[in-house]
DNA sequence: ACAGATATGTGAGCAGTGCTCTAATTCGTG
DNA sequence: CACGAATTAGAGCACTGCTCACATATCTGT
């Protein structure tokens, strides 16, 4: 959390940051995130083009800002959903995360490519952003765990070894505290779930799912049911 | 099928054609998609800047063509694995089928994030496209007919509707002829295995998958396994 | 074989980009 | 009030996609 700025400067920056995070948003929204144009922004803003570098080093930097935004009120927004459900109702909190993540990105697709499309060449993402990114896997696990401890979860155990790494503890402490076979399937889930939203959000399902909702809803139910919520 | 060129400009061109995708598929490995410069291309080739726009109309031309020629690369790879197995060995198709997909996208990651990354604001495939892009569902559609038909595939009835669109019977015939039931699942186990892929060339499994390769067959077993093959 | 049509290559030029640097201005603080 | 720091403006560099007029090479019908 940034200080609570006091001095009128500080107040401007602050603002004028959102203000460019702003105009940034609504043109990729309508252009994209590769017709982003800090100048754009620059014009929108009715400042010189050069003044926007004082508050973000780079296009690539004003980008990575709207990402860790992005993550961080898609996990919101994910939490907030899964929040309103019993905890005994496994498939209901499944539903919910799933839902919402989907919901999330129907309203704001160009945000969604910005977190989960081709990432920027030669681009790592912070700790920080990986943290904010894990928010809705961690959901999903905790899901998971319950329902092992519910003795639904029918883990099936092939003996492979998922191949979960350690450095995670570091930053997503509750999934390691999983058995591995649970993790994996939690990975798995949660990797369909961004193949379902980003296939439909991408195009690809143009020709052979007309109605994506109710293919989403059917499709979130059978992932379920293969990890044993029902 | 393009003509056979008889005459030598004829020749030259196709021969040019190819050199210019070559060297923007090279560009595309090193600096990614949005580094794509057609004057790059150009220089490389010793030509006019504006020369290279005899062949291809415009960079999202160029970019375009590339897709298609993705598309049908991914298509025949995944074809030719799927090939090599005997009809009855259902797990052994679907493990050949994404197996395949994988190998071809970790070769060639570029590629993959050109077929499945984000799309270019505004584009919309044309319908040859989304033919050679319905390749590996076509096939995975197959598999789960010869389930069917052997008894093994389980579909969960659940009465929802998936929502498969009509048109598709235009350009993939073959999967309209399955229950609507089984094509769905179809295409759920298509996007699931392309999240997988997705989120491993995306760097979206760092810090929670350490072996990707392990974790990726092992959850293949585990979609055959939602679907009623083991 | 030759003329006309067509395809191909060139270079200049336009409007736009990200980004840097210097100079001028505004603002907060001692 | 004055000094120093933060901010803004503007010029400029090297690059981009793309268009156009022009010259050249190649193919085609007579």
């Amino acid at each position: 959390m940034p200080d609570k700025p006091t001095t009128a400067r500080a107040r401007a920056r602050t603002a004028l940051i959102e203000d460019i995070k702003d105009a940034a948003r609504r043109q990729i929204a309508t252009e994209g995130a590769a017709g982003l144009s800090v100048r754009a922004v620059a014009r929108e803003l009715s400042l010189a083009p050069s003044g926007t570098y004082r508050y973000f080093a780079s296009r690539d930097d004003l980008l990575t800002a709207l990402i860790m935004d992005g993550y961080a009120a898609l996990g919101a927004a994910v939490e907030q959903a899964e929040g309103t459900c019993r905890r005994q109702d496994l498939l209901g909190r499944l539903r919910a995360v799933a839902g919402a993540v989907r919901d999330w990105a129907v309203a704001q697709p160009s945000a969604w490519a910005l977190l989960y499309g081709t990432p920027v060449h030669g681009y790592s993402a912070p700790a920080e952003t990986i943290a904010q990114a894990a928010r809705p896997s961690i959901l999903l696990a905790g899901i998971l765990d319950d329902a092992r401890q519910a003795g639904m979860a029918t883990a099936v155990t092939t003996g492979i070894d998922p191949g979960l790494d350690p450095a995670m503890a570091a930053t997503v402490p509750s999934i390691i505290d999983l058995p591995a076979e649970l993790a994996a399937q939690g990975v798995l889930v949660w990797s369909s779930i961004y193949g379902l939203v980003s296939f439909e959000l991408f195009g690809h399902l143009q020709g052979s799912v007309s109605e994506p909702e109710a293919f989403f809803r059917r499709s979130v139910d059978a992932l379920a049911a293969s990890v044993g919520i029902r």
